[in-house]
This record gives structure tokens, sequence and C-alpha cells, in this order.
DNA sequence: TTGAAAGCGCTAACAC
DNA sequence: GTGTTAGCGCTTTCAA
């Protein structure tokens, strides 16, 4: 449009002129049917809660990403609930994008199945269905539980116990990852693995609270907690400090996903950092390589989290 | 294209059953055109900054509420950037948005212009600038600093400090309202008052901490900090737990915004709640209403902020 | 009850 | 270098 030399720099001058008189904004439905499927390029975005700090943070490192190379993000919230996922799929494929970043709530396999269908570019994002074969960029969410069990015993604990993720995302994978590589890295350690050093717990700081309360209960004299995530932490943290149980000197406890008020002196909270920026840009990158390509995409690719070791963990006070 | 009587049952299923062999799915984009703005009714929300909390609280409630009412959100993240929202709008107007709902970085007006040029309905969220007059729900942060101003006191600090936002945020009228209302206050109580009172910080835990040294200096025997947002808060205790000085009782703090964090008994901050989701909720009740009235929006209101007391305003002690 | 046709706003191709 | 036209996929209207 801008480009086309044909036209004498006067003339474009003028009419762009009078474009603007008029207040002239084109009409991207028109353009867009028009075009097909091409030009105003969107890649949808699906996340399961934007208020969710990591996907509200991958989200932004998508959109900057796609920014650079001319695309736009078109977010699609499913809220857990599997009828607006296939909800939102559907809408991304009507409004025909480009491509889509998939966070699923795993709790139905429609949405590949339409994504398919309709040889939509797809790549998954930060964990996937155990049978899921295709191009995704997750986080290596065994390394993590390995990287915390080797952590936990190296500062002396070993009556170690998972805080789960509760019976409402049992569907997910990445908390059943989570756990069972929790499991075997316990055994694979050479310490003695029960069942009950399994506690369901779930996402929020009151589960983490009460499920301190189970734990100690089902597993007297734990020394070492690894939880779900830092919501969770730091409901044993407080659950802890209220029955006078020092934390860091009579237990130790860390989380999974580093927020910022994890490093207050006064929470000083191991955790496990995973890192969704870098997952969602990369993510980003593929995905438009392969739209660029006419391919879909193929990438499989997991990255490994980091441990931010702090006074939580600093069991015994070494 | 459901209600439509005129046709038969059996030529309708017989087309419903080969749409769902073909795997038809409408192409939204032919369907927009051909209808002219409305059917596929879409939102338009303007927010900078998606990772922070309370804008993407705004956004989970902008859409469930929207919903309920067969429209969808569009999101467009700004960045604090006036060209990037400047972008954002010309989009949503490409796009034939039915309506906007907006929270501007108030570094251009251009957006306003561009709006009212296209008549799109919208409606202003959360904070305005000064001069505007057109429709808006937004938090009473006039309320909040006086609200604020007036426990310290009540819990019994005399000399008190202010810590705003910094430079980079000078424009945006939110802060400007705090910093002025919180001046106005002390002096209304009949407190001294003096420009020294009002410390430039920031939204980060840094920007408190260093601000909180720097208050030290030049408020020195300052009993009350009030701060800009609940991050500056945390940088504050932050940095007084590493004087020595003691919160709550030595010095009272309290933060804007009530983060689920603030709870924790080692935290404890005091702060002002401010209502987004019903903000929010409300906003979008109002524009969803002139949308189907064919009415530019005119609704003014502005929602009460909420004290949350807790240990950090425990001056003394008590 | 069904079929046919027009036209939404845009762009690419073609004729001038 | 410029004007004209066809057609993207849909919905609405009008004719059969």
């Amino acid at each position: 449009m801008v480009e086309d030399s044909r036209i004498s720099d006067e003339t474009r001058q003028r009419i762009l002129q009078q474009a603007r008189l008029l207040n002239y904004i084109p009409n991207s439905a028109a353009r867009k049917l028009r075009h097909g499927r091409s030009k105003i390029s969107v890649i949808g975005f699906l996340i399961n809660d934007i208020t969710h700090p990591f996907y509200s943070l991958m989200v932004q490192a998508a959109e900057k990403t796609a920014a650079r190379h001319g695309y736009e993000i078109l977010v699609g919230d499913t809220q857990w609930n599997p009828a607006k996922e296939v909800a939102e799929v559907k809408h991304m494929i009507e409004s025909r994008v480009d491509g889509v970043l998939a966070c699923l709530s795993e709790r139905t396999r429609e949405s590949t199945g339409l994504l398919d269908g309709f040889a939509v570019p797809y790549l998954m994002l930060d964990t996937t269905p155990r049978e899921y074969r295709g191009a995704c960029v997750v986080n290596d969410l065994a390394e993590a539980s390995r990287i915390a069990v080797s952590h936990l015993i190296q500062v002396g604990c070993r009556r170690l116990a998972f805080l789960a993720a509760d019976e409402s995302m049992a569907h997910f994978s990445a908390f059943t990852k989570l756990r069972e590589e929790f499991a075997r890295a316990v055994r694979a350690r050479g310490l003695p693995f029960e069942p009950s050093q399994i506690i369901r717990a779930g996402l929020s700081i009151e589960a983490g609270q009460s499920a301190f309360e189970e734990a100690l209960r089902v597993c007297p004299g734990v020394e070492g907690i690894f939880c779900v995530n830092t919501l969770c932490a730091l409901g044993v943290i407080e659950a802890a400090d209220r029955r006078g149980v020092r934390v860091g000197r009579e237990v130790a406890v860390m989380g999974v996903d580093d927020l910022d008020i994890c490093s207050l002196s006064r929470i000083s909270l191991t955790t496990i950092r995973q890192p969704y920026d870098q997952l969602a840009e990369l993510a980003t990158e593929y995905l438009v390589g392969a739209i660029e390509n006419g391919a879909a995409p193929t990438m499989r690719q997991s990255l490994k989290p980091e441990l931010v070791a702090r006074q939580s963990t600093r069991f015994g006070n070494r």
C-alpha cells in the first residue's frame, strides 16, 4: 500500500491528506477478508488465568517478541474451564489467527483436535499432557523436583515431604510430574519413601497452612518440605510461625516459582525459578518462524529451572 | 441463523451435519464485514501493564462481566508507552470494537481524541486526567490519602511522610492526587507540613528501600510512612528491618492496594484496599448498557477505598 | 420453503 | 501513472 511506486508522490500526499481529513481508519475485517489469513498477523495465546503472575509474564514476553516480528497477540483466558477453552480455540479459528501458543488446562483433548483439523500451526507452552508428541517449549519439572530433593538433602534433611496440588488440579500434568519425580528422586537418594510423604495441599496460602498441620500429623518429624508453588510455601511458613516451629532451623521449606517477595528478608524463601519469560519468548520465536516457513512447528525444548537458595532452607541454622 | 423458523428441521439437520463433516467454522472477518460493527460484540480494554496485579484483576473481572452480556474483551497493553497506546487505540478502531474501557497512561491526549473522532463509546477506568469530564469509574484516591493520614494520626504518629512515585510516573494523575491530598489532610489535621515530607520513591521494593533511607535523612524522627503502593511499603519494611528500626513500634508503615501476602503474619502490612474487581465490573456494565442504548456513556462514579489495619501500624505497640 | 443475488470495505490484477 | 473491477465469506433481502 505504501510501497507501491507506481503512484506519484504528489497524488499520494493528496490522498493521504484527504484520508487524514476524513479521519479515515481502514476496516481490518475487510482487509482480512480480502487478504485471506495473512498480513495482519495474529497469534492466539491460550492461558488458564491471567491473574496468575507467570501467565501474565508469559503474555507480556510473547507480546514483546511478537511485536518485533510484526505480529500481535490475542489472549484467550480459559479460567481452567474446558468448555471455555474450546470456545476460545473456536474463536481463534474463526478469527483465522496465524498460529496459536497454547497453555492448556488438559481437561479436554478437543482443543488440539480442532487446531490440527484446521491446520493451525501451534506450539504447547509451559507443560504438556504426557502423551503429547507435538511441538512444545516446556519447563523441566522433573528437574525441578530433583533439584529440590537434592538441595533439601544437602542441607541435612532426611525426612522429606511434598505438598502437592489438590484434586481440582489432578488433571494437570505439571503437578503430576513434580510429584512423581519427587518420589523417584527421594528413593534414588537411598532415602525411605512412603505415600504419606505426599500431602494434598493446593496452590494457595490457605492450602499451605492446613497442609502443614496435616504434614505434622502424617509425617511426624518431617524435616524438609517441598511445595508445589510459592503461595503454598508461604502458607507453610505462616502455619509454622503460628505453631512456633522455626522455619529454616527445625524445618526446611521451599517452593516452585520465584516471586519478588520471596527475597524479602522476612520471607527469604528458597525457590526453584522457572524462566517463564524466556519460555514465552522462545516459543513465540519458533512459532513465528514456522508460520513464515509455512510449516508446522516441530521444536521440542525443555528449559532448565534454577535453584534460588535462601534462609528458609538453612536447615539446622548452618 | 439458528432461530430462523423458515427452514424445515430436516434440512437444518442435514446442513448442520454436513457442516460438522466438513469441519466448518465461520469466518468472523466476513461476518463482521457484512454485519457492520455489531453482533460479535467486542469491547477493547486498554491497560498499562498486564503483569501488574490490579490490571490483570480488572481484565479478568471485565471479561467475566462482558461474557455475561455476550461480549468479549480485547486487551491492549500499552506498556506505559504513549506511542503504543495510540497504536492500540487505532487497532481497536480498525477492528471496529463496540466500545472501549480505558486505563490510560495519561502521557498523550491523542487516544481520547481518536475515540471521540470515531464516536466509539468509551469509559475511563481507575483514574483520569484532572481535566477529563467524560464518563468514568474511578478509585477515590483523595479518600485513600485521607484514610491513611487519619489512621496514622489515630495510632499516635505525629511526624508523617509520604513515599511518592518517581519522575517516570509524574504524568500519572493518580499519584499526584494521592500526594496532594496527603499534604492537605496533614494540614487539615493541624499538623505541620513541609515539602520534605514528600519523598520521591517509586513503585518497587528497591524504590521503597532507598526511599526509607532518604526519609530518615530528610525527616528525622519520622513516625508514620504512607507509601504509594504495597511493593514500596514492603521495601520500607525491608530497609527498616536491616537498620534495626522496629516497624509498627518505632515507625508505622502502610501502603495502597492490598495483596494477599500483606496478611502474612511476617508481613502484616496495613493497606488501603481498592475495589478493582468491582470497578471493572461496574465499568463494563455501564459500557455495555450504553452500547445497547446506542448512547455514549455518561456515568461518573468514584468508589471508596477501605482501610485494612494490621501490625505494621500498631505504632508504639498498642 | 428455498434459491439467487447484492453488497459490506478492501486489495490485487488488469485495462487504459 | 491511474481508473476499474472482481471477489474474499458472510447475511439479508427479494424472488420464485
